[in-house]
DNA sequence: GTAACTGCAAAATATTTGCATCCTT
DNA sequence: AAGGATGCAAATATTTTGCAGTTAC
């Protein structure tokens, strides 16, 4: 039992997580929801394989992102770019139902992306016509951290 | 000279385009100009080839979506899943600095992505700390066409 | 013990690069 | 004629799939 956890409440968090989700509690899911937990910003698939070592193979850093969006564990944020992220959800996204009503903003300097719980999605005018489902906003500039 | 234009304006338009952005007028190129001319909503790389048929390698289309975007004839539309789209430019976008300033709108019915020229992206209110440069906002729903 | 999960190998896709040839200007 | 653009081949990179062995419950 390694001493690797600085907040010893994450793996609670974890187990608890995946249990509620009916996902069996493996290393590689523990370890991939610990990077999402102390990372605080969103998380492609190649920052995943980055931070986590050599530890798993490629696949499985698939499979698991695949199961935890499909379960509502994680969201995928779009970007400009090819690269999607994932980001944990709140607690209020169950699976399928996904309450994604939040923020996401880019940092151009850091190349962070963080969900910005706080600020809602605001409401869109739209021409006559169109009925909106869902609202995505992405916002791009330099994030408090960054100046 | 195939009778292949609905449009004789097409034509004309799109050689002025590429004149403009000092880009030789080529066959592919204005092929494809003249799909997105046609087609009033954002294409991706693949709806492009099916569209062009055999008409084109691959990689040409590559290189061509590359230099539009550089020249800033068109843009590129974020998205959830992992498959970028690209629009055409509003003639106030000139190379290098985009204003795309307007909202963008995926049909789940019809898949196609618009982009709503005239609705203007709204202000966010960020937390302290938070400097935005750009908004990108993508409406997802269904479009006036399929109701 | 059984179902679920992982790793490996390999297939299928997608994207990039180099170079010889062809087309625009 | 000269530079730019294209097509082909091939190198990379990314994502998916099948299956046998391992692990969680």
């Amino acid at each position: 039992m390694p001493a690797k956890d600085t907040l010893p409440d994450f793996e609670e968090k974890i187990a608890s997580l995946l249990k509620k989700s009916h996902l069996s509690v493996t290393e590689s899911r523990r370890k991939i929801l610990h990077l999402f937990l102390e990372h605080a910003g969103a998380l492609s698939h190649g920052d995943i394989e980055r931070k986590a070592g050599e530890k798993f193979d490629r696949v499985t850093v698939y499979r698991t992102l695949q199961a935890f969006v499909e379960k509502g564990i994680i969201h995928t944020i779009p970007t400009a770019d090819n690269s999607i992220r994932y980001a944990l959800c709140k607690d209020d996204c169950s699976a399928g139902h996904h309450h994604d009503h939040h923020v996401h903003f880019l940092c151009h300097r850091c190349n962070n992306t963080y969900c910005l719980d706080d600020v809602v999605t605001p409401d869109i005018k739209l021409p006559r016509g169109y009925v909106a489902e869902q609202v995505e906003v992405l916002v791009e500039g330099v994030c408090k951290n960054c100046r």
